[in-house]
DNA sequence: CACGCTCTTGCAAGCGCTTGCATCGATGAT
DNA sequence: ATCATCGATGCAAGCGCTTGCAAGAGCGTG
């Protein structure tokens, strides 16, 4: 009970009656045992309970069986449920996840420094993370497969979903509905470096309110390009300025539900209705956006996690495929609060 | 450029001129080093970009500077929260971490039996998880320290937060209110072993509930005991099912945000007003309560999590000081989804 | 019956770091 | 000047597993 050593690979070859390498291959299943032998050693493994150690193996191969995930922030909706399609497919395969949350956290610069996951994982996976140059340089300094999110990096894998398409599509929904004085609540300045999602969709949103104005031969208001950080707060914000415009927007975009959330909520607290006085759309389909009515773009979060997992395993196992970017579709859903323009 | 070898600590030593036992300590900073040789070291070391590797300094020691997570969801508010808060803990110190998600799944026995945590991990962190006997047999197997956070495992050390206080203070508040007829929704049988927390919160239900009835001199309806999984989904239906009891509640406590959500959504399509008609109550300060404005009891999770990783890192440095389950305030927040009973 | 194959298995040299013990000066005491 | 001491270093034996290579066994063939 308590301190037993755990067994090594020489037990299980003792009580097996053969040498450890044989074992070794026994139970790793690499071709030239005999079935007899296998069997046996098997069964002494499973006897003896016995374990690898992974630190053992890993020094003497070089591979460790565990992938690094990098990401921004572990407690939004959008990248929690990334982390779990990832970690399901990873675990699924046996391998482990490294977890590592940077965000606007300080430590950040510690992290690229130490870079705690140098031979400590077999790849790399980033998601939505903007790099700098340097840090992008680090990582595959790792030399490792690195795929990413979400973000573009050049010399890794990179899965996404079509930012512009959905934008443009959630903007022409508005359009159709007769709104054209719509804002947009994105990303704040400055777009981090390499932070490809945010100016998408922002570009998409000008892109079609640009052609309106020009449509209508009046000029594009700069005032409707709001900053909301991806954030309930910042979402509220965003709104506040919005409300506080001259011209004021009949119909608003979010590039993220939550900052729609906020929105909402300031709009709420103007004693505004949506969707009768302005429309609001969201982009993600968070999992409250139902019950909040939220009008958004759903995008298959679990699927971009599982999609990437399963290419980092391709990667694992040597697949040198190059695969272009893989990009998954994206969805209208349209629910109360976006409605047609009523006559001012 | 490519593919040159990481450096080793051999490498290191012969730039700094001494053996390769010497830059070990001077790295690491053990006595018996001289100060001018550590300095030299160290710039060698700076030169090479020398990094350690894990595997052979974790092969050599039998520590990995690692610590294993394991939560039943990673994309539910709370848990990544969580993770968040252990995160940055551990980060800070150095230490990685390995993050699994068991959940419902059917992996979740491939995972207790394969433990692939085993002689990987310093120590592990269980949040919320009810764990079965074996399974804790297992990871107390594991001969590391363990802690848990929601949950109290025997062999290990726990933090959380009074549900049964916070449960009654928030029942009072209900009471205080005037309300008597008073529904609880909360976990759904059969409650998993060892899952205190629902548990705990239906008893204080239970507790203030009953006594309530006992003064009235009548039964307590059996049906105001509703589950709602934790979800926003299990939240609709368990409201549902409240509605649809001859004796009606006119408020309801919810376990958890996530299912006082799903209680609010039933209500409004119901076309009741909250608070007007039925007073609803949650449990988190989920991001979201303010939005939604709901009266909820607010437990500081991300401090549960650092709690939990300051602890972690206290037994890593081998701590044996018998902590007794750390207790963490909990706070009534009063928003607009309660409200004094209204004449029936 | 000898020879050459193929299939199994074992040997032993690492993988890169840690650490108990021995060594070697330098320093201080006698 | 001599010897005990103590701090700074180096030696070398692991830590537990993997793998190229050699050796042995069993077989079919000429």
């Amino acid at each position: 009970m308590g301190q037993e050593m755990p067994e090594k690979l020489d037990d299980v070859a003792r009580l097996a009656g053969v040498s450890a390498a044989t074992v070794s291959r026994a139970l790793r299943g690499l071709p030239g045992v005999a079935d007899r032998t296998r069997t046996r050693v098997v069964a002494a493994a499973a006897e003896l309970g016995y374990a690898i150690s992974p630190a053992a193996s890993s020094l003497a191969t070089g591979r460790t069986g565990t992938v690094g995930v990098i990401v921004p922030y572990v407690d939004r909706w959008y990248f929690s449920r990334l982390i779990s399609g990832v970690e399901r497919v990873l675990r699924d395969a046996g391998i482990s996840l490294l977890l590592y949350n940077l965000g606007d956290d300080p430590g950040r610069g510690r992290f690229f420094a130490g870079l705690p996951l140098r031979r400590r994982v077999d790849a790399v996976l980033v998601l939505s993370l903007p790099l700098t140059e340097v840090e992008r340089e680090l990582l595959l300094g790792l030399d490792v497969p690195l795929v990413t999110i979400g973000t573009e990096e050049p010399g890794g894998d990179s899965i996404g979903i079509d930012d512009h398409g959905a934008a443009v599509t959630a903007m022409r929904h508005l359009v159709q509905l007769g709104h054209r004085e719509i804002a947009f609540i994105g990303e704040s300045d400055p777009i981090p470096l390499g932070f490809t999602t945010p100016l998408r969709r922002l570009a998409a949103y000008r892109e079609v309110y640009h052609a309106l104005c020009r449509e209508d031969g009046r000029e594009p208001e700069a005032g409707f390009e709001t900053g909301g950080g991806f954030t309930v707060a910042g979402g509220e914000r965003a709104m506040g300025a919005l409300l506080g415009l001259p011209r004021r927007p009949t119909a608003v975009f979010a590039a993220s539900d939550e900052m729609a959330f906020g929105a909402l909520r300031t709009l709420r607290r103007a004693g505004l209705r949506v969707p009768e006085d302005v429309s609001v759309l969201g982009f993600d389909n968070h999992d409250l956006a139902d019950l909040l009515e939220l009008s958004t773009v759903a995008q298959p979060v679990p699927e971009l996690g599982e999609r990437a997992g399963r290419l980092l395993l391709a990667r694992l196992s040597g697949g040198k495929i190059a695969t272009s970017p893989s990009i998954l579709g994206t969805q209208l859903v349209l629910r109360g609060s976006t409605a047609p323009m009523t006559g001012r």
